[in-house]
DNA sequence: TGACAAAACGAACGTTCGTGCTATATTGTG
DNA sequence: CACAATATAGCACGAACGTTCGTTTTGTCA
């Protein structure tokens, strides 16, 4: 009963580090069982096809995400606050990602790969476009913002700014980054207030 | 001795293209043979291993990125109209590919992938941030940009709109991203002003 | 402890992968 | 037209791929 979700959890847990690092098609059920000392029959078992293992790696990483970065900021203190205590653990959850965000990864990975995995990463994307929304709103609520602002517009200005800190940092190893990145939110916060 | 290189032309052509939908390392030889009517020896033997390939991909790819993106915003008149072309001309190039830009893709592919290719593109991105830069210089010297700016944060904050616009654009298809990318641009150039 | 289910295994399937070797077309040059 | 150079094809290889199978080990509960 309880062995069965425990290994899972090993195996996706071990899933999620490798696919950050070769993508989520980069995961091979052989690879994966060696990484996880398991064998690739045991290892396939729990998950019946390759594609439903991509789909519970992202599914795992989403709760992860959710317990990490999210749920973290919303205990912060509405308003500009939430939104720096967002964007700190969003850097550090793609820091612990030994290749960079894994949905960053998917996203440009399936952009034109139609399928099961496609169809969930957009319901993941939009939800966490959907997050960043609300925190503008919440933003607005709480007088850091102006009345008026479009939160669609600040969720692609800050997502953008996630993307192009996610590039220099990983690939460029650029060790201004940091300050590129803390410079930018600097600037787009004042825009909006 | 033309016969060869024009062969080659098209395996790259058609390369380029598989790899910007499922990525330099979804590109298998034997697909590629498949698409372009050789077989699998044929295509092989122009290049010798696939990391040549990739790599010769990657080239091919910046030598059109360099004639359909920056020479032609070159051409246009320093300063504001200069980057603004740069930003249409990049889009497009991007919209032209099945996948998206081959260089976003291949950047997020290989953050945590040494070898020659990811050398290859951090030469590459290297180059293109530089190009960037300079197109700052530019406008700063046309009064278009007020001097003393941070001629690379600049750099950084229009890399990170042109990923914000790939993301939208490919992934959740989302109707208003023009009009978001073009706001965040104008908003970006008034900063800078 | 014995019965039964859950979990993991090892072997094999057919396919595709990248990469060689060898032979045959096709091409450019004198 | 002949010859050399180049270009392409055919075939084979070992390895890895995702998947299926039957069997064995492990865990749970009466």
């Amino acid at each position: 009963m309880a062995k069965g979700k425990e290994t899972k959890m090993v195996i996706l847990e071990s899933g999620l580090d490798m696919a950050s690092q070769l993508g989520l098609e980069g995961v091979s059920i052989g690879a994966l069982a060696k990484k996880t000392d398991m064998s690739k029959s045991g290892l396939f078992a729990h998950f019946q096809s390759k594609e439903n293992l991509q789909i519970e790696i992202l599914d795992y990483a989403a709760r992860i995400f959710s317990e990490d970065v999210i749920v973290p900021a919303l205990a912060t203190e509405a308003g500009i606050p939430r939104i720096k205590a967002l964007v700190n653990n969003w850097i550090e959850w793609s820091d612990n990602l030994t290749g960079g965000c894994i949905f960053v990864t998917a996203s440009t990975d399936y952009s034109d790969r139609p399928g099961k995995v496609r169809n969930c990463l957009l319901g993941q994307q939009g939800d966490w476009i959907a997050c960043l929304c609300r925190i503008a709103e919440s933003a607005i609520r709480v007088g850091d913002f102006r009345e008026g602002i479009e939160c669609e517009q600040f969720a692609f200005d800050l997502y953008s700014l996630l993307l192009g800190f996610h590039l220099y940092d990983k690939l460029l190893d650029d060790s201004e980054t940091k300050k590129r990145q803390e410079i930018a939110l600097e600037r787009l916060l004042a825009n909006y207030k």
